[in-house]
DNA sequence: AAAGTTCTCAACCGCTTTACG
DNA sequence: TCGTAAAGCGGTTGAGAACTT
């Protein structure tokens, strides 16, 4: 057998904790700071291990940890970096602020694994179960750059929450926030950006989905698609705006005319994301982008994009590439009326 | 109303990684 | 470079709540 377990060894307390515990703990390490977990409990007079201690305020305590119903930008968060990270919660945890990984962890599985499944979607690939039968035979070009970009992005998220657990050991109150990801690591460590960093997930995202439309743009002229390529991809500057604006800030006026006159498919994407009460904020169009990434149940379960998915994402050719993306956006443009089922 | 079943989530366990002498 | 302690992490458990029969 492995160590015995760190508590049993001085007939330390476990289980739930009581208010009173909780309050010593607070006070203590509001007061003192944790320092050392393994010596904290004897200074705060609690029967506890450090470890036990450790985790109290990790998942619980701690007062910037924000509880409660998770929301749908948050639940598509999770399953979109979920299906870039896997189990790697606490890498999950960095792109979710004031969620603990534990948390995102109980929550995917009693709530969005299930769903998936039930959407007939592998929970541990995040594709449709046919379609994972499928591509064992033969991946695809286009799918194996998109596992290769995410590869990167792993690795930068990892990366990105080594550093982000090193900038709270030495805190810094009045460090700038940076915005872009593209700054050297070295200075990320010193100033972690405080916008979600799922933004960059998701725009690696769909950086190859426009990477693929950009390839139909130059080449496809379909004369019985009823969309066209040229006009309905989303323009990088789209990018842009979206990422200037996504910590929760409405979209100005002014940039909002530019998206909505660089895209059709803004507009289908707005209608089917949200209802006219709602302003035009990044969130709602990440809501869209993410939907368009195969998110969105119906395109799952629907014999249109159901069979299309499968059968002509598997396969490599670009007409086959150009069916299935026209086939996601005469969904997405068919299904205006759809909300979210979470 | 009671019993049985299912669900939820806080907490634990033990392995891995990191820090440090 | 190695050994040890501490911290981090992900899988799992189990008590209590919620739901069903």
């Amino acid at each position: 057998m492995g160590r015995s377990p760190c508590c049993d060894k001085a007939g330390l307390k476990k289980g739930p904790w009581t208010p009173e515990e909780d309050q010593k703990l607070l006070a203590y390490i509001e007061q003192n700071g944790h320092g050392s977990w393994r010596a904290l409990p004897a200074k705060a007079g609690l029967q506890r291990c450090g470890k036990s201690c450790r985790l109290r305020w990790i998942n619980y305590l701690r007062p910037d940890i924000k509880r409660g119903k998770f929301s749908l930008q948050e639940e598509q968060t999770i399953i979109q970096l979920h299906a870039l990270l896997g189990n790697r919660w606490s890498a999950i945890a960095t792109n979710l602020p004031k969620r603990t990984d534990n948390e995102i962890k109980n929550y995917w599985n009693t709530h969005l694994k299930k769903r998936l499944t039930k959407m007939g979607i592998d929970p541990v690939t995040h594709k449709p179960k046919t379609y994972a039968l499928g591509s064992a035979i033969g991946q695809t070009k286009d799918a194996a750059n998109l596992s290769h970009m995410a590869q990167w992005e792993i690795a930068r998220l990892e990366a990105e929450a080594r550093l982000a657990r090193e900038s709270k050991l030495v805190p810094n109150p009045s460090q700038e926030q940076v915005g872009s990801t593209s700054a050297p690591l070295t200075n990320r460590s010193r100033a972690p950006p405080a916008r979600p960093q799922c933004l960059d997930v998701l725009k690696a995202w769909q950086g190859v989905v426009s990477g693929m439309f950009g390839i139909a743009r130059d080449t496809i002229e379909s004369p019985t698609s009823t969309l066209n390529f040229k006009e309905n991809m989303l323009p990088i500057p789209t990018v842009g705006i979206i990422s200037d604006n996504f910590a929760g800030n409405a979209i100005s006026t002014d940039q909002m005319q530019r998206l909505k006159e660089n895209t059709d498919n803004s507009m289908a994407m707005y209608e089917m994301t949200y209802s006219t009460e709602e302003p035009w904020t990044a969130e709602n169009i990440m809501e869209g982008l993410s939907d368009m990434m195969g998110c969105e149940p119906e395109m799952q379960n629907s014999s249109v994009a159901g069979d299309n998915f499968n059968a002509n994402y598997s396969t490599g050719s670009f007409e086959d590439n150009k069916n299935y993306w026209n086939s996601i956006l005469n969904l997405v443009n068919a299904s205006a009326t759809w909300k979210p089922v979470f």
